[in-house]
Order: structure tokens, then C-alpha cells, then sequence
DNA sequence: TATAAATTTGACCCTTGAGTCAAATTTATT
DNA sequence: AATAAATTTGACTCAAGGGTCAAATTTATA
């Protein structure tokens, strides 16, 4: 791929990890333009044409990156299961600070409750979704054999987390009692439906989406 | 199919007048057929041909009832809007029954709300998602200039009635105070997120869907 | 500067699928 | 039965767009 003359042949400087990473940054361009213009006009109203103009390219060039349409569409996917992903098992850390210190404290007033914590992933989901160029693509009927299953792999992986958060948080008597997938498609669907109707250069900023769509979402569900 | 013969000519039966039902039968069936599979492979994972081969027909046996794919498409989301119209007018003329009953009997209590309003809808326009072949499908963008306009209009004045009947709420302080359309695209999204997981032949009812999805709505917009 | 690797391009191929049409077949009317 | 209208078909056209490739151009290394 690349060559590292005898020197420099240490990480962190050198040609060779200048071009790898000039390589993977435009890569990550590609992916986000295309990603940006699916959510608009849809997967099968964007040509490679057009994403490669959006990005002052030739269609051609864009195959220097991808190998195909459809390794884009799981790629923009995967980015943002990656990014949930990140959420998820960054607040669950958080959570077992919290939870420890409540345990060693032995108080249990304000203890971080399954609905606390589901309140809290969710809020970061929207935020995430409002914030960054990623969205939660619905086209997955587009995709290969290998590519779809994996991203529906991952989509499933995701809601099981969140589904079992609401099973834990009935558990311990914060969320309602009920059909736990029921109430994860409920709120999941409005993440989705944003794709739709959001737009980051409109009055409503995504904090105040995330924020409102999050109080909306504890009350519907708080026992 | 039928013949009646010399007499029956008259309105309200003889033949042109079943020819034109039967026309117009096949030609709902040719709609619904496609919005299904639209809804489970996506509007461009489903070519005419398929379409066709659903009903036992040939590709260009469909040109005889419908112009093209796109007024197939467009016809798919106006039966949906004409449904969900037809929803929101019957409910409005029950509303005001139990208003003025309320209003003659002199009492404040038990009275319909705008909350209880706007419930009584959710709940029927997710009882009709899934129990009718249609769908909310997102597909606007495949749609050309004339029909486009028409699909995003529907949608426009079905939104500007559910966010009406919630600032309503608002005013009777039934529904809690906040963004009104925030508020609708909340649970608006789960019903269109309907279409990605809902399967008739599952194993929860369309009914059960709906009154969960409502309760969990009710409880997250109650003042 | 010479050489090799990294990028990019224009021109091309090829499949898919929408839409057309004249002709065949079925169904109704006289 | 003869005629007309309604339906349906098989075979075709055509454009869009995904993907390929050899050659050109830029950039980095010796």
C-alpha cells in the first residue's frame, strides 16, 4: 500500500501515514456527501454523478475510494450504528460510576435509574443525529446479501440494548410495565422520521429537538 | 364476468356501469399491490414487472390502468391522506356531538378535551396503518413536479390538523405547553416508522399496536 | 531530474427497467 | 354470427446510471 523509507518508519509522522490518512479523510468525505445527499433526495435519486459533483469529482474517481454504490450506502449505515454504538457504551460506563458511588454512598434516593439512563442515550442519539451529518438510513432493501445482514445485524444489536434498558428500568420500577418493544419502536421512530423533516439550517436547533423529543419520550414512559 | 341482459340497462347497474366498477375494482387492487410491496421493498426495489406478476398480469397490462409508475406512487400516498382526511372529518363531527351534549347538560367534567381528541385519531390512524394496506411511505422525492407538490401538500394540511388539535390541548391545558410541532413530529414518526418493522402476519395485532402506541403517546404530551 | 506511486479523468460498456405499440384475445352488443 | 369495445399480451425502444479501463496528470521519493 504505502512505503515507509528506512527512517521515519516510526507511527504518527512520515509520508506514508500522511497519504494513508489523506486517504481514509477523503474516504470519510466521500461517505459523508453521499450520506448527506441520501437523506435528501433518497438513496436511488442520487447518482454517483451527483455525489461526485457535490464533491468537485468525476464519478470515476469516487471508485479510487469505494467499490460501489451500495459499499457507501452500508458504510453511511454502519457510521451511524458506530456512533450509537459509541453512546451506548460510553453511558453504560458512566452509569456504573454512578451506580457504584450510589452503592458505596449506600444512599438510595437519586440513583441512576433504567429510565434515567435510557433518557440519557436517547437524548444523545437525537443530538448526534441533529448534529452530525449522520442519519438513520431506511433503505437497507438496497443492499447485498452481505451487506444487508450485517447492517441489519447491528440495527437489531442496537434496539436489543435499548429494549433491554427499558426491560431493566421496568425492573427497578421507573418505566411503566408493557410490551418493551412496543415502547422501543415508539420512540425509535421518531429518531427515523427526522431524516424527513429536520433541517440543521432551520429555526430549531438540534439541541432543542433533542431536548424536547427526550422530555416527550420520559414522560410517555416513566411508571 | 356477469351479463345482464336487454332490460337492466338503467342507471345503478347494466353493464357500463360494472364495467367502470370493475375498472376502477382492478385498478385499487393494481394501487394496493404495488404500495405493499413498496412498503416492504422500497418504491425502486420494485419494478413494474413485479408489480404485474403479483396480480397474475403482464407488465403492460398495467398500462391500462394506471399511467406510470409515478401515479402509482402518487395514488398510494393520496389513499393514505384521503383515509387519514376522511379519520379527522368523522372524529370532528363526534367531537362536536360530545361537545354540545356537554355544553346542554351544563357539567365540566368528562368533557372531550383536545387531548381526548387528538388521542381518539392517533389511535385510529394507527388502526388503520395496520390494518388496511396502506402506508405513509417516504418515497416524495421519486414523485414529479405536479404530483409531488399535491403528496407534500396532504401531508402539510394532515400535520397542520394534528398540530391545530394540539395547541387546542394546549389552550384547554390538557396537553402540556411547548412546541406544537415538535410535538406532533414526535409521534408522528412512529407511525411512519410503522412501515420498517409491522407485519400483519406477526404475532401482535394491529389493535394492540395501536392502543399501546396511543397510551404511550397520551402519557408523554398529558399537562 | 528520473522514477514510481498515487490520483484523476474521459470515453466506453452493459444491465436494468420504464414505457410503447400493434396485434391477439376475450367479453359484450345488435 | 357479426361487430364493436374492453383487455391483455409479446416484442420492442430507449434513457439512465452503475461500473470499467487505459491513459493522463499530479505528487512524492531517490
Amino acid at each position: 500500500m504505502m512505503q515507509k523509507s528506512q527512517f521515519v518508519s516510526d507511527s504518527a509522522s512520515g509520508t506514508a501515514f500522511d497519504r494513508e490518512a489523506q486517504f481514509t479523510a477523503k474516504r470519510r468525505a466521500v461517505i459523508h456527501a453521499a450520506g448527506s445527499a441520501f437523506r435528501r433526495r433518497g438513496f436511488h435519486n442520487t447518482s454517483m454523478k451527483d455525489i461526485a459533483a457535490e464533491l468537485g469529482l468525476t464519478k470515476a474517481a469516487l471508485y479510487y475510494y469505494v467499490s460501489g454504490k451500495a459499499e457507501i450506502l452500508c458504510e453511511c449505515h454502519l457510521m451511524a450504528y458506530d456512533a450509537m454504538d459509541s453512546i451506548l457504551k460510553k453511558d453504560s460506563i458512566l452509569k456504573k460510576d454512578v451506580v457504584s458511588k450510589n452503592i458505596s454512598s449506600g444512599k438510595e434516593t437519586g440513583a441512576y435509574t433504567g429510565l434515567d439512563e435510557l433518557c440519557s442515550i436517547y437524548e444523545e442519539f437525537a443530538q448526534m443525529l441533529t448534529r452530525d451529518g449522520l442519519a438513520l438510513l431506511t433503505d437497507v432493501d438496497s443492499l447485498s446479501g452481505e451487506d444487508r445482514t450485517l447492517v441489519l445485524t447491528r440495527r437489531a444489536r442496537i434496539e436489543r440494548a435499548v429494549t433491554i434498558m427499558v426491560r431493566r428500568g421496568q425492573a427497578d420500577g421507573s418505566i411503566k410495565a408493557g410490551n418493551a418493544k412496543l415502547t422501543v419502536y415508539f420512540f425509535m421512530g421518531a429518531l427515523n422520521w427526522l431524516n424527513v423533516w429536520y433541517d440543521a439550517q432551520g429555526p430549531v436547533s438540534g439541541n432543542i429537538v433533542a431536548a424536547h423529543f427526550t422530555a416527550q419520550m420520559r414522560a410517555g414512559i416513566t411508571a
